[in-house]
DNA sequence: AAACTTATTTTATGATTTAAAATAAGGCTT
DNA sequence: AAGCCTTATTTTAAATCATAAAATAAGTTT
């Protein structure tokens, strides 16, 4: 399923070529005639966009299925030497770059603690060049074969002339970061930000596997959502869509790090969630630790051996998340919720209940009892791999080919 | 521009048809030379397929084009008279039934007045019969020129295996609407929540024209609000997208109709704005009419004449609808935000500059600084015309034919 | 009136999908 | 083991479509 504006013939076999691929590649293995009764397509097109795959070496026949009478059907598989993705992870306190073949299996990773206290965009680059050519030599993989690097970070990407990042935390304004980065690596280089990627990861590979609508949470020191759409990430205008965390959720409430007050962020987030321990019980053993991650496992602890300071925050944080996923049901209303980041997931199997019941009250009825509520599947891999799969979202749209971007109809003028 | 999946060749020509049709449709007025500039089909394709759309009388010809040397352009127009659509809006307190031409232009109304308290779905049935005869009758159009029929109710419209409406105040639980119109009145049917089919009405002929990204607002009894997203009605998995009166906006506040606390709407819907006037002033003169559109009107006036507390709850208004719509912008990243609905519209003039103000204290800078925010042009007839736009779509979409749906590929099982 | 310019239509061609026919590749039966 | 049956895949022979190029149409300018 692709979207189109005007297709001539010639654009027939393209689109064509890629739902097949696309589709070989969610199923893992399928023969032609599912291919042909999944598509639509006759079985005569099957065999033909099969066999330029195959003669492209992108697919490759991998044994026959069982038959019980009749010419077993082949099975077709995707070819995970064919090339290779990197994706990697600008977070907050380190770079992580990782190597995937074709079927995004992880072939290795690096990673670049920061050195500063705020990264500059300079060393950002240098980093990740660094990363990428010890990768490559460590595996074997030559540069022809890297199809593209997908980059994450977590702030603002805006996509209108150019790609830019926006970074509060860092003093990133305007930062052209891909432009940066490919001055220094030959190859498709693509941006966006950690919770796009993130959903995008679980919509293909985690639990979103299947579904046409999912809302990706990710919880972690910021909070934001990835919406996949009929299928596909929404972006919104200028790739502004998903900013969950600065939802206003209570009109003139907490200092939220954006500058505005009340933001969901600045009560579920990780130092939101050490905040409202803190306001609860300031004396609290439990806030020894100046590491973010710690503090909240030893809350997640605490609560479970029955502590009433530690069981009544994370009670106040499945209230705040609840209200924040009722309102993006109401909105989006999606067949699935995931929760995940750091943050999401130590406290996702302790809160989830309470989580529900705190959704089902502040979330309509009809949109609500559409929607199911679970935790991610990839943890803390999904960003690196999320962003890997801003290549092969490309790759399987292109199915393989440097297309040229089909014209689209101009707005009304 | 359209979804499809695993076009054959035979849908070429429906494709570029369709968006061939769309484009003279939404320009009102266009020579095929630039028709083929803004497609980016041959002039060639263009002469075939507005040949087959003048032979079938949905497109005319038009004169032609001043020249400065050289044959001049023959322009071409919708055949206003080639069919015609019927919108029908469900109120509060009435349903009213329209004619229009191809071209959205009103022939025709008739309304009829909600009889008992609520509505029983057998008499609006009954009242949308006669009123559609009645209005048939008088046009002198016949039944084989209506190309169908739209329906909008303020509820929630699932779109699962059949089409149902929920209307919590009518005791609504499943009304297969559509089922029971379709025994009375034999053309096309369908059927919407009056949010989305305004955002279709001022997308298409509004404050929308040539913007592919919009929210857009009606604020009246209820609250709804319309995404237009990539240039097309976001609906989410079951047709339930766009509850925004029912975002949380102040956790644990004031109770709302769905029996949720602290939904926007409980604070800016004609009914909480008058609410919060007799909170701020129990006494006020203001209070006594029972009509809200009275009051509310009576409130803005006051506010005008410089009344304390009718100025108040205008601020108070703008303050809960700002962050409403700031959460809107961060999670859809539209590119206008268009407020209306009567109450919308009633107070939109004077809160509007109030009104911006707090969207952007509450919205992070990336997005907001890419919105406009505006009101409705359409006005109360949004609502109708809306309607009648569900069956325009489809009719833009199918380029005049019943396309039997396109085959799509199926979910991953 | 002839030359020029721009718009539109016609013509010839190549790409694509598909239904139907042919072939391939297994199991089953005798 | 040979032949038959069944199912999968490929080949073949239309049919549709979009397009480039050529031809034509319909104006303006000289």
């Amino acid at each position: 399923m692709m979207r189109v504006s005007n297709p001539t013939v010639l654009d027939l076999r393209r689109i064509n070529r890629s739902t097949v691929l696309r589709r070989i590649y969610l199923d893992r293995s399928v023969s032609r005639q599912e291919l042909s009764q999944l598509s639509g397509l006759s079985s005569a097109t099957i065999t033909n966009v099969v066999a330029e795959l195959l003669q492209e070496e992108i697919v490759i026949e991998a044994g026959v299925e069982e038959s019980q009478g009749g010419r077993p059907r082949s099975i077709l598989k995707i070819n995970p030497n064919y090339g290779y993705f990197i994706g990697v992870e600008i977070g907050e306190t380190f770079t992580q770059i990782e190597l995937f073949d074709l079927t995004l299996h992880k072939l290795g990773a690096v990673a670049y603690p920061l050195a500063l206290d705020t990264y500059q965009p300079k060393q950002v680059v240098q980093h990740i060049h660094l990363g990428v050519n010890a990768l490559l030599a460590e595996a074997g993989v030559t540069l022809e074969k890297v199809i593209g690097l997908g980059v994450s970070v977590g702030g603002v990407i805006e996509q209108a002339e150019q790609v830019s990042a926006y970074i509060a935390g860092w003093g990133w304004q305007n930062v052209p970061l891909v432009t940066l980065l490919e001055e220094h690596l030959h190859m498709p280089i693509y941006l966006d930000n950690a919770h796009k990627v993130m959903a995008q990861a679980e919509s293909l590979f985690g639990a979103g596997q299947g579904y046409e609508h999912v809302a990706v949470l990710l919880v972690a020191t910021g909070i934001g959502a990835g919406i996949i759409a009929d299928g596909s990430l929404y972006r919104g205008a200028s790739n502004g869509a998903g900013e969950w965390g600065h939802m206003t959720i209570e009109l003139d409430g907490r200092l939220c790090r954006c500058g505005s007050h009340g933001c969901l962020e600045a009560y579920a987030g990780a130092p939101g969630i050490i905040a409202s321990l803190r306001e609860v019980a300031p004396q609290s053993s439990l806030l020894q630790s100046n590491d973010q991650e710690r503090t909240l496992a030893a809350i997640v602890d605490a609560a479970r051996n029955g502590d009433p300071a530690a069981t009544q925050v994370l009670k106040g944080t499945a209230h705040y998340l609840g209200a924040g996923i009722a309102n993006l049901i109401n909105l989006f209303n999606p067949q699935l919720i995931v929760l995940g980041g750091w943050a999401g997931l130590q406290i996702g199997e302790s809160i989830l209940p309470e989580l529900r019941r705190f959704v089902e009250r502040y979330a309509l009825k009809q949109p609500f009892s559409a929607t199911r509520i679970g935790l991610s599947q990839l943890g803390q891999d999904a960003v690196a791999m999320g962003a890997a799969t801003l290549v092969l979202e490309q790759f399987l749209t292109t199915a393989g080919r440097q297309n040229p971007p089909l014209p689209r109809m101009r707005a009304l003028a």
